[in-house]
Parts: C-alpha cells; sequence; structure tokens
DNA sequence: GTACTAAATGTATCATTGTACTAATTGTAA
DNA sequence: TTACAATTAGTACAATGATACATTTAGTAC
C-alpha cells in the first residue's frame, strides 16, 4: 500500500501533547497492520490540516519516529514507514546489521580504489572527529 | 570510454541532500578512474529514471559539476567528462571522496546505535576477510 | 542539399514537502 | 502573581518534484 487514510483521534483535553498522540497513535496502527512498512504518510502540512493542529506539531511527531527508525521523513519527499523494521531485537541481528554495513562501505571503498591502509587510516580519523564533535554537544 | 554505466547508491535516510550524493560520488568515481575525460554521463531523466529520483535534483548535481568544470552540460547534447581535468585537484578529490563515504558509513553506524568499539572491531574484522579473499583469488 | 518534423536533452520556474529557528501560549510550582 | 518549562504556532528556508520551454540532433520528404 502507498497511500493511506490515516485516521487519528485527537483529545485536546487528555493532558498528553498532541505530538504525543500521533506518535503513539501511529505506533499502534503499525502495530496493528493498519499501517504497513513501506506505506506513505500524510504530509506534515496534510494531516495538520487534518487534525486542526499547527504543521510544526505534526514535524515534531514524525521526528520522534524518524529517530526512533519507525518512519522515514524526507525532505522534498514526504514521510514512509520504514521498510525494515528496527533490528534491535536480537543481538546477533545487531551484530549481522552492522557486518552488513560495514561490508558495504568496505566494499565500495575497495571498488573505488582505496588501499586497506588508507582506508583503516580513515575510519580512525573519522572516528576521532566525530568523538570530537561528540565532546562539544556534551560540553553545551 | 564514451558510454558508463555509472552505477550510485543513494541513501534516502542520510540527511545528505541527493544532489550532494550524486556530485560527492561522481568525483569520487572521476578520481579514481571509473569515470575519464570525455566519458558521456547518463542523460538527467535516464539517471533520475534509475535513482528513481526526480530529473532535477539529477541536473542539479551536473550543474555544481558543471559550475566545478568537472564535467560539461550542453543542452539538447549531454553531459561530458570534462577533457582536461585540473591535475592538482586529483589527489585531494580523491581523498575527500574517501572521507565523505567514510563518514556516512560511520555516521549511519552511530546512528544505528553501534559504539565506537564496535564500530572499529567489525571494521578490523571486515578488512581481514577481504584481504583473505583477495589472497585466494590471487593464489587461483 | 534544404526544409521540415520529431525526438532527445538540458533549462527555468514554481509548487510541494520537510527543517530550523523563534515567538507565543499554556500549565504549574514557588 | 511571577517565573519557569513544556507545548504549540509563525516565519523563513532548503530539498525535491512537476511542468513548460529552448536547443540540438537526426531523420525524412522534397
Amino acid at each position: 500500500m502507498t497511500e493511506k487514510k490515516l485516521t487519528l483521534q485527537l483529545d485536546f483535553r487528555s493532558g498528553l501533547p498532541i505530538y504525543t498522540q500521533i506518535v503513539n497513535q501511529i505506533q499502534s496502527q503499525l502495530a496493528n497492520g493498519i499501517l504497513a512498512p513501506g506505506d506513505q504518510l500524510p504530509t506534515v502540512r496534510a494531516l495538520a490540516s487534518e487534525l486542526r493542529v499547527n504543521f510544526n506539531t505534526v514535524a515534531r511527531a514524525y521526528r520522534i519516529l524518524d529517530e526512533a527508525r519507525i518512519i522515514s521523513t524526507q525532505q522534498g519527499r514526504g514521510t514512509y514507514i520504514t521498510e525494515i523494521p528496527p533490528p534491535e531485537v536480537s543481538e546477533k541481528l545487531r551484530n549481522e546489521s552492522l557486518a552488513a554495513l560495514t561490508n558495504r562501505f568496505i566494499s565500495e571503498a575497495f571498488r573505488l580504489g582505496f588501499s586497506e591502509r588508507e582506508i583503516s587510516q580513515m575510519v580512525r580519523d573519522s572516528l576521532k572527529s566525530w568523538k570530537e564533535a561528540n565532546v562539544k554537544e556534551n560540553e553545551k
């Protein structure tokens, strides 16, 4: 399925933030098969209009779901239910997913003609700069 | 060479704009000799169709590369790798392409929740098995 | 060879969609 | 009330998509 109506019921008096309600209901609709991987969700503006809410509120809900890898939001394109649900279900799967990701990276690097030395050096550099950026982040 | 398949790998969830990914990967492939001066690139529509992307997105990438004198786009004719690319940028381009590839890999791995230790260990393993496979290859 | 037509290709412009940043609003505790 | 934090809304912007157009090429009829 590619298009979906996505009927959500908001309760403005529940005390539960709207974005939380959106997150919860999308999650439960996915769990119940009402939404399926690959489904396109309404645009932030369309859903916001239907719910009589600001589109940034919908965007916030989408961002949370995106960070949880439940949906994939793509600027200029739309938002979709993630095709492959988060692999953190088991340690084995988790390890396999890193192996697959790494192998894709290594094979691409070799295909581009880089040497083992160049690759491992660049990995060290990249890890280092990422760590430094993260330290700065925590200092704020 | 005049015609080229030009295999590109897009990541719609990386946060990196699609046109940037196209620019980077074409630069990489040129820097590594996969593409050569004089090569004709796919038409904006052909590449867009293959990548499941709007052809204006490809056109944008081509325009950036054209402004950098890396390719030459000619309305009604097609786009070609510039015959004489500035040689002094080759090594720089090559290094940048590995850096970009590595950074995409690292950030994706972190985003999936893997630790620095897990990542570097997996890179070592992957490099090792690649090397072993290559040794076997040479023994044949 | 010339003129015409059609197809292929890149270009220009605007609409659609998500993002970032900021301001206003609301609820709550001191 | 006042102050503070959380939530929601407003505004500007960036990335992508849709559509119409201009240029070049190649074919075809004459």
